[in-house]
DNA sequence: CCTTATATTAAGCTAGCCATACGATTCAAT
DNA sequence: ATTGAATCGTATGGCTAGCTTAATATAAGG
């Protein structure tokens, strides 16, 4: 299927950005749901973030998420009741909960790993591969101009 | 300056494309309340749209948006308080009405198009105008193709 | 007549934000 | 040792931008 050019979008690329990112994101919300993975996009992020940095800080995990410490809370409440993570005190600075995947989680975000990536790739399967990795390089690199506050 | 390359971002194409979009529309905000603009980035796109559309059904303007005509109905409602459209029975549809845009609108879209360009450009000045020229392209695309139902 | 379309209203949800605030802890300066 | 500032995670209430379900009166088309 090839791509309609007679739709109107918008001729400014911000726009296109949150549209895009929007629709984009109802695609994945479907497609857990439809997986009955009990998840969100937002909480699959942030499991997924967990995983990669390991034993980390709440504040760690917020600001490599690019959220506020206080918008984190929500999601690790709910993942923790989930069983997915845990939250310990950190043992070198007692203000601090060092955040932990349970053994539970490594299957589930498998699933919920493909689970997104195959809604992700009928979104956008008109993009060839170099497009796509062209693509993710520009979001990267905008997701780091952003966050290190240009 | 240049991109730091030690933040950590994600690896997924889905979540970074929802990131950026939520870092890049917070800076946005920002900026059309910096210049003091009293309206959002979604009642701008609202009223962008809307321009290029000329006299446009809302059911039409909504699809135009990708987002449900319900939700228009209180961008709307905001945009024809602020005396930047007027709402007109549509003569040959009396279920529909036409948005179209006051003598007021024209200077104002002026200038909030301005503030967003800057804002865009200042978040994105890392990026060359054909790296941003093939970034709105493959936006635009997607944004098609998700808004077409693939 | 029946079905669909149109704009609108209402209530509730998600994902973030904001301001405000708190107790506990840590760090740096004196 | 003391003090003030900063950090940390958490709680509260409220905001925005969309979505959803449900519903309504009116209009249009077959």
């Amino acid at each position: 299927m090839k791509s309609s050019a007679d739709a109107p979008v918008d001729d400014n690329l911000a726009f296109l950005l949150v549209t895009a990112a929007r629709l984009l994101r109802g695609r994945l919300e479907s497609a857990l749901q439809g997986a009955e993975l009990d998840i969100s996009t937002s909480e699959s992020r942030t499991l997924a973030m967990a995983q990669r940095l390991g034993a980390v800080r709440q504040a760690e995990l917020a600001a490599s998420l690019g959220i506020e410490p206080m918008s984190l809370v929500s999601h690790l409440d709910r993942l923790e009741k989930a069983g997915l993570i845990r939250r310990t005190a950190d043992p070198n600075d007692r203000r601090s909960k060092l955040v932990l995947l349970t053994p539970a989680a490594q299957p589930q975000l498998k699933q919920i790993r493909k689970v997104l990536d195959d809604a992700r790739r009928a979104a956008m399967h008109a993009f060839s591969t170099t497009e796509l990795a062209t693509f993710q390089v520009y979001l990267q690199r905008l997701c780091r101009d952003l966050m290190n506050d240009v």
